[in-house]
DNA sequence: AATTATGATTAGAG
DNA sequence: CTCTAATCATAATT
């Protein structure tokens, strides 16, 4: 240091005419050149130095720099001056050290890298486009996450991947464009100046860090995106959907043709999520919800009860016929495009007048009638309508009993009330202190069906 | 706007 | 894990 200023302060009054040197002093000693012979010299190292300083002056005008420069390089005294450097270096160097040597893995990026690699945006690339992708989903056996409403999200989601990568790409290219630009800058200057490799190191370590960190920022912010996208996509919660009403149909028609014991095996529940195109567990979320409120307020189901008790006993009316049809070797064209019409007026008819009738019929007013399914539904037709399925128009017979069913609906839809808000009867074995019995005979569980052609008007294959 | 319906979530029991 | 019961948050209806 000492030594500098002194050059310095020497500096400050000599003029600045180039006097040549004479003697080429090839390296200046280290120390104690006490100024005392120099003063050609000091005029030359002057001189040297002014050139530099005008250069940094005018360090962009290109071509002029560059002339300058290598005269400079060709000058004389350049390899004495750059020895001096060195040992100036070599004596200050130290003090550069110690500046935080590995970077520690920074665990707030370890968490970010984590999770956009568990969210699908930075793994390796699945499917590309997002129509691949949800197709990809779904041909996969993932059980088949209502892919309308996921799609969507995927879209998103690999839009943000898409940003995201191609901003990592750039941030990349410009760190390493970067990084050559400063190298050759550095090598450049290494020619006037002492440069260590572990300096040019250090140096593309700090320009990585930097950039390292602004692609921290990057992540950061994409999963930020991420959440967003994820609460308002996959929060189903916050944005639910109901069921379609086939689906709702489906599942009711499974509730109350099971109301004795309203609870599907997993293998049943399966089928039911694949008919209904939900997931497994939206199916055991709707027989909870459907269980729980069903028995917290019967008298409010009744009307759908009915609804379904009818609708299966038609189902299974509708199948029987068609069984018997075919066991009497007729047709397989089935003739009863007439008996569907019917089957939707029925429908009709009993959703439309407050049938209590049924109720009374089916949910077993008198006790003996406790297990609404199509089997006993079919059975309890037959005999209502006296004859058997050995009629010859069997078609025919089973309108009829529809129509006999449709006559009861309509006489006594009169008198109903009363069992709404009263419901003294605990029908289909839901017993008395909150709960379905432990209903595991099979005949109840499974449906009874076994009429004529053995038809299960059952959901199970 | 208020109310009801409904799918999902939660705590807790088994 | 499944199930119940309570609860939440939104959709649909009045």
């Amino acid at each position: 240091m000492d030594e500098q200023a002194r050059i310095m302060q020497a500096l400050g009054g000599v003029s600045l005419a180039g006097h040549s040197v004479q003697g080429g002093m090839a390296l200046p000693p280290p120390h104690g050149h006490d100024g005392t012979d120099g003063d050609g010299r000091k005029q030359d190292i002057g001189d040297i130095l002014h050139q530099i300083m005008t250069i940094t002056d005018q360090s962009l005008d290109e071509a002029q720099a560059k002339h300058r420069k290598h005269g400079l390089n060709c000058h004389r005294m350049k390899p004495a001056l750059f020895s001096v450097l060195c040992e100036i270096k070599e004596k200050t160097g130290l003090s550069i050290r110690g500046a935080q040597e590995e970077d520690p893995p920074d665990p707030q990026l370890m968490r970010l890298d984590n999770m956009l690699l568990a969210e699908g945006v930075s793994g390796p690339e699945k499917g590309g486009g997002s129509a691949a992708a949800a197709a990809a989903a779904a041909a996969a056996g993932s059980p088949t996450d209502n892919s309308i409403e996921h799609s969507d999200y995927r879209a998103k989601l690999s839009q943000i991947r898409q940003i995201y990568h191609t901003e990592l790409e750039k941030y990349e290219q410009a760190c390493n464009e970067f990084t050559t630009h400063v190298m050759n800058l550095l090598r450049e200057q290494s020619r006037t100046r002492p440069i260590s490799p572990k300096e040019i190191e250090r140096m593309v370590s700090i320009i990585h860090r930097k950039f390292s960190s602004i692609q921290m920022q990057l992540k950061q912010s994409t999963c930020e995106a991420v959440m967003i996208l994820r609460s308002r996509f996959l929060d189903a919660r916050r944005k639910r959907r109901n069921f379609s009403k086939q689906a709702t149909e489906i599942l009711n028609e499974y509730f109350y043709s099971h109301l004795s014991n309203p609870y599907p095996s997993e293998e049943a529940k399966e089928e039911l999520a694949k008919k209904c195109s939900i997931t497994v567990s939206q199916v055991s979320n709707w027989f909870g919800n459907k269980r729980i409120r069903y028995k917290k307020n019967i008298g409010k189901f009744q009307e759908e009860a009915n609804l379904y008790a009818a609708k299966t006993a038609v189902t299974a009316a509708h199948a029987a016929a068609a069984a018997v049809q075919n066991s009497q070797t007729n047709s397989p064209t089935t003739p009863n495009s007439g008996f569907q019409m019917k089957d939707e007026e029925f429908q009709l008819d009993s959703a439309e007048n407050k049938n209590t009738l049924l109720t009374n019929m089916f949910t077993g007013s008198s006790g003996s009638f406790n297990l609404p399914n199509s089997g006993d539904m079919f059975m309890s037709m037959q005999n209502l309508n006296g004859d058997s399925y050995q009629g010859a128009q069997v078609g025919a017979n089973v309108q009829s009993q529809v129509d006999t069913l449709r006559h009861v609906i309509s006489q006594t839809a009169g008198y109903n009330d009363a069992l709404g808000v009263n419901p003294m009867y605990s029908p289909h074995g839901l017993n008395g202190n909150g709960g379905w019995h432990d209903a595991t005979t099979p005949s109840s569980v499974i449906s009874p069906t076994e009429g004529p052609g053995s038809v299960h008007s059952d959901t199970s294959n």
